[in-house]
DNA sequence: AACAAATTTGTAATGATTACAATTAATTTA
DNA sequence: TAAATTAATTGTAATCATTACAAATTTGTT
């Protein structure tokens, strides 16, 4: 995805386009790792030296409103951040923290339509252990 | 639920069951309302003039740990409980910030097994408008 | 009662996020 | 094009949930 598709889906969303949030955006579409916001920080400091933090919780905040990005509350101390909307759950691994996307198959999961409530999200986390860090465990 | 099954089943998850344990566990299970910490600290210093909020933190991670409550991690800024660990969604009004418990019929959900990644927990959060604030906001 | 272990408390530290006013950059108007 | 207006960005300080830690209290044991 290069900047001027970037410019553009930010447009369309109703944010005006400036460099900075098209680095952050970037930045959440390239990687797709469900960054917190200092690992968004301690990689575009590099880039734009006088990037303040405050900036980046704005966009961030102001991708959120606009739809532009999805927010993730599986962690049980700060925010994390995911640039695709579409349907996905995810999954924690307690011991190396790393966050996951869990895909579901066509049919897999349907959630029931709610009534008495208006529903703006849906999200589906799982804690557990990765393989990875299963495997570190069997070492010991 | 009285204190003497509170007593038991505290035991019966390796806690030894001290009063401030039984009262905090009493609040959750008498409740069920999704408390964050403030809301148990508000209601039990009446009963108990002298109990320290680290105490309701060590308190309610015992419980964790011990699998005696499950943690919601749905709201942005602060943690939740629910004494009844089973397994069923969870819905946070954004404009109330209540939290109500979703129930699903039985075949109505069926979360698939992740190959990969041994999984602890499994959690659906939905985030919206309740219906009492949708009435409201017609009101207006 | 005396000792040891577990529980509870109070205060201070941590760290993510927000508030807010000042500065800088971008856009509009004359 | 320059001044004026608006929007975006920055830096610092405040907020607030949670944890660290050592002291005090309570509980259980010889």
């Amino acid at each position: 995805m290069d900047m001027k598709e970037i410019a553009m889906l930010l447009k369309d969303h109703g944010i005006k386009p400036s460099h900075h949030r098209m680095k952050i955006y970037e930045y959440l579409v390239t990687h797709r790792n469900h960054p917190n916001v200092d690992m968004v920080y301690q990689e575009l400091i590099q880039e734009i030296p006088t990037l303040s933090k405050t900036t980046l919780y704005n966009t961030l905040n102001l991708f959120l409103n606009k739809g532009l990005v999805q927010l993730i509350t599986i962690a049980e101390n700060e925010m994390h951040y995911d640039a695709d909307v579409s349907m996905h759950g995810h999954f924690m691994c307690k011991e190396c923290k790393k966050i996951y996307d869990i895909w579901f198959e066509d049919n897999d999961i349907v959630l029931p339509d709610l009534k008495d409530f208006a529903v703006d999200e849906s999200h589906i986390y799982f804690r557990g252990t990765c393989l990875a860090c299963l495997n570190k465990q069997l070492q010991d």
